[in-house]
DNA sequence: ATCGTTTTCACAAACGTTTGCGGTTGAAAA
DNA sequence: TTTTCAACCGCAAACGTTTGTGAAAACGAT
């Protein structure tokens, strides 16, 4: 009920000490005798007393807070990458604060006022679907917050970090055709996004280093899981000897399996089937997805190091690219 | 680069006024002259000026943040609180912080401290499975910090936003049993849960209501995907003719329904299942899985609209109860 | 010209902390 | 006894705001 926490103020009232001998006793402070010190820490202990964290951020013009904004939180991925940035950040002393922009822009530039706002020191960001205008993070970084992308990030000299699509997507087909896939259809993102044309790439360069047929129908854009219901199908008419379906993510690849078995179809033992992300589901769908893990927790971690390093002014531009790994499953056994 | 974001005395400086004629004109205070606030008001925007809201966070003695406190991120539940609790506090010009336990008990004592450092203004929490022991949340409360607790929520005479369990999983049986099952297995959580006992009692008290046998043996207490992977097998050996299964959550029913395919029944002909939760694997598992929506977006709406209401000083014991909703689909379908 | 009102603004204190500087002791050195 | 020098501690300013109080200008009424 008392609603105010003790304060410094207090202890020095109740020990008549000045507020500055309070402090220093605290910090051990050579100035202080021995006996004021203990007597000070002691009591300081007994209050339960802790530094208003408020007044020190106001009188060292520094919040140790760092933020971390993500388009969406029910997402195994950015929640990864929370949990990372949040590990480093504690060991450092530094609190997260978690901003989630909902994929709006409005949203995002209001977050990014409330974030000058408190002062924090530093931000890790992925950006919203929506966001093509980079201004507002510009003007934080001219500001002289220093920013980490991560993810969906914008082109030119930032400090990113990456994952290996291209190296992702790659490995999964190589796994798919180490397992006898011939005819390997892809469902793709649109070449638009950053991970839709590095994900294709890597799809049509693992055929050909197996002289696998590379064909343009062979890609289909389809990226969510109601297409993929309706895509599954369009494909087995098109290419019924199709062996193996690599889909851009989790979901889609989900939609992709319920529909070529609804249409009579085994798996893995018919066709195999790959996703890329390592959502939940993944792990629980019959028949358990293979899939490319995108490692969110170690994504989180460097991105918050790479935040950390910078916060001593100085200024670079690091980009660090997180290798894949494969999650193998049901999906593409191979009995 | 400047690093020092500007202040009022910057304006003040600029435009030869004193510090509390800025305060005031930007706040519209009568006793500035209309002249005088134009010119404040302009500069202030052209320079961008933002308060600084730490300095008034120790002014006010309030930071203006509420803290939202959940064990786990990478929950679809926790996800739609954490967005509810934000609808209403961003409407109020709050901000949220959100605080992530991992379901430990000793990163919730943690967060505690560096919550009251941070002087924030009330916390909505759902407790650790680890906590037993609410001293530190009591000490909060008696420093005068609001708490509104939702989900996991401690015995005795506090705020709490719940979910109705019980009729939530009476409502899940009553379809079963319309759709024509006799004989519903329950899959349970430990009655040492809340949680465990209310969907329990939901389940049995439908089956009274209709007529149909009730009986020890139908509920197995198994609350994880998988240990569903086995109980399932075991519970179709010792009840051939069963007919319905209503699990605890979702993860656990989609678990049951991979194990009963694998034995040959078919779902929804055969066997019909429920879950409880919707979390996102029950819309796209195949069969999708009928469950019981938990509202966590309005459970958190509610949450952030009690601590709000207690934070005007006013102290309450308010439990509020949020009802249940079905959510159909193939796996209780009737043809 | 004098007084009384307004109108308009500046001063200063306060929120909790840190820290440079200066001051008071007491004892050792001169 | 005086000087010197540690050892120990208090004063005050500063971080960016708000706000109570007081005061200078301007103006009208006498």
């Amino acid at each position: 009920m008392s609603r105010h926490p003790i304060t410094i103020k207090d202890i020095a009232r109740i020990l008549n000490v000045s507020v500055s001998t309070v402090s220093r006793a605290l910090k051990d402070h050579p100035d202080i005798s021995k006996a004021t010190k203990k007597s000070v820490q002691d009591m300081a202990r007994e209050l339960n007393y802790r530094p208003n964290e408020i007044a020190l951020s106001l009188k060292n013009r520094r919040s140790k807070i760092i933020g971390i904004m993500v388009p969406q939180l029910v997402h195994h991925f950015f929640s990864s990458v929370i949990e990372g940035v949040e590990n480093v950040a504690y060991e450092n002393g530094y609190q997260v604060m978690i901003y989630h922009s909902d994929e709006l822009l409005e949203r995002e530039l209001q977050l990014i006022q409330s974030f000058m706002s408190y002062r924090l020191d530093g931000l890790v960001v992925s950006m919203s679907k929506e966001t093509n205008d980079f201004a507002h993070f510009n003007k934080l970084s001219q500001l002289g917050v220093p920013i980490v992308y991560f993810d969906r990030v914008p082109d030119g000299d930032y400090n990113k970090v990456l994952f290996d699509d291209y190296q992702g997507a790659f490995d999964a087909v190589q796994h798919m055709i180490d397992c006898g896939c011939k005819k390997i259809i892809h469902f793709a993102a649109s070449s638009s996004m950053d991970i839709g044309r590095k994900r294709r790439l890597g799809y049509v360069d693992a055929l050909k280093k197996n002289g696998l047929e590379v064909n343009d129908a062979f890609v289909v854009e389809c990226d969510t899981y109601e297409c993929a219901l309706k895509s599954a199908e369009d494909i087995l008419y098109l290419f019924p000897d199709l062996d193996g379906i690599f889909a851009v993510n989790d979901l889609t690849a989900i939609g992709t399996m319920k529909q070529l078995v609804k249409k009579g179809k085994r798996i893995p033992e018919d066709i195999k089937v790959m996703g890329f992300s390592n959502e939940t589901s993944s792990a629980i769908y019959s028949p358990s997805l293979s899939t490319v893990d995108q490692q969110g927790v170690q994504m989180g971690e460097e991105a918050a190091r790479l935040l950390l390093d910078n916060m001593d002014g100085i200024k670079r531009s690091v980009t660090k690219t997180i290798s894949a790994n494969l999650v193998l499953r049901e999906s593409t056994a191979t009995k």
